[in-house]
DNA sequence: CTAAATTTTCAGAAATAATTGAAAACAATG
DNA sequence: CATTGTTTTCAATTATTTCTGAAAATTTAG
């Protein structure tokens, strides 16, 4: 009976581990990237980088570049084990703190670029007389404030404490 | 005078189309895509296949695809003149449905697999007694919440005019 | 300081994704 | 139905990203 359990959850946790890294190819993270987070997600107890290794047959090189860049995102901390050597990873488990991790460097990265791209073409574009000229800044300024808008949305939501989120979702979706 | 102010737009348009295209790979959209996307939505008027692939320097087969592409996410029509054989796309230019178009198109390529993938792993895993298949059930169950309610605000955000988006930003921005 | 354990780096290999260019399919015209 | 203009497909190529494995660097312990 208790192995049986065991083989269930072990099933269902690589299931999970499977089809999250492939998801992570969709968002653009890549899949190893995805998967060890799953695997720490779901894991009772930190890992190290060999355990991690070994539970996805992946590289050294490859198991460490993506735990660290798991950890510099703010998905994973690091843990030291007293009287051991080597550290220890430990996933947020939080899902709404996990949000708010991954809205903070999208933002950074998708939306704060945006924004100076689009900043630069609308100043460039100023005062050209040209109606294609009048178009294009009109264009590039309706873009800059829609940009702006949602970096600052991005910020705020970034920022908000699961229940008030839950507050105004009720009223949005009520 | 005239020269002078076309070759700024130009430039200004030029850098604005290289710059959405770098972006459209951070994005996780490939960079032709991208830069179709910007070319149309500063061109003034409808512009064919064999028009974009000049102006963007690429093959036809690679236009082609992005153009249906970008038709399939709802950011290009479709527009034939009258009179002409050919068909010449035209962008969406107005900021909110861009913005709006997009929501709903990554909602459905991430939020709702990745809705799928959890409700399976939860569903596998209720009624595992073990102390780890319940924290692991727990945890499924969780991720399942948060992402339901992901795809809920999503759908209610993609629908929504740009006015009501306005007021109710002003609500959290205030 | 030396040795052992551990982490980090990185050049090359493998896998994946994007692009080309030409041929095939299709549509309209006379 | 033959011709011409246009769209669509796709095998081969090229570019980009990811991964490996081993060596180098760093850290800790004795």
């Amino acid at each position: 009976m208790k192995v049986k359990a065991d083989d269930r959850l072990e099933q269902a946790r690589e299931e999970f581990i499977a089809q999250w890294g492939a998801m992570g190819t969709q968002w653009g993270i890549n899949r190893t990237m995805a998967q060890i987070h799953a695997l720490l997600m779901t894991a009772a107890e930190p890992m190290s980088t060999d355990e991690v290794m070994e539970a996805l047959e992946i590289s050294r090189g490859n198991a460490h570049a993506n735990l660290k860049e798991l950890v510099a995102w703010g998905l994973l901390r690091v843990v030291v084990k007293k009287g051991e050597r080597r550290e220890y990873f430990e996933a947020e488990k939080d899902v709404w703190r996990i949000f708010t991790v991954v809205a903070r460097e999208r933002k950074r990265r998708e939306i704060d670029p945006a924004l100076e791209v689009v900043r630069k073409c609308a100043e460039e574009s100023r005062g050209i007389t040209t109606p294609e000229g009048r178009a294009f800044h009109e264009q590039m300024r309706q873009l800059e404030e829609f940009v702006e808008f949602a970096s600052k949305m991005a910020d705020r939501v970034a920022m908000m404490k699961h229940g008030f989120a839950i507050q105004m979702a009720a009223k949005l979706l009520g």
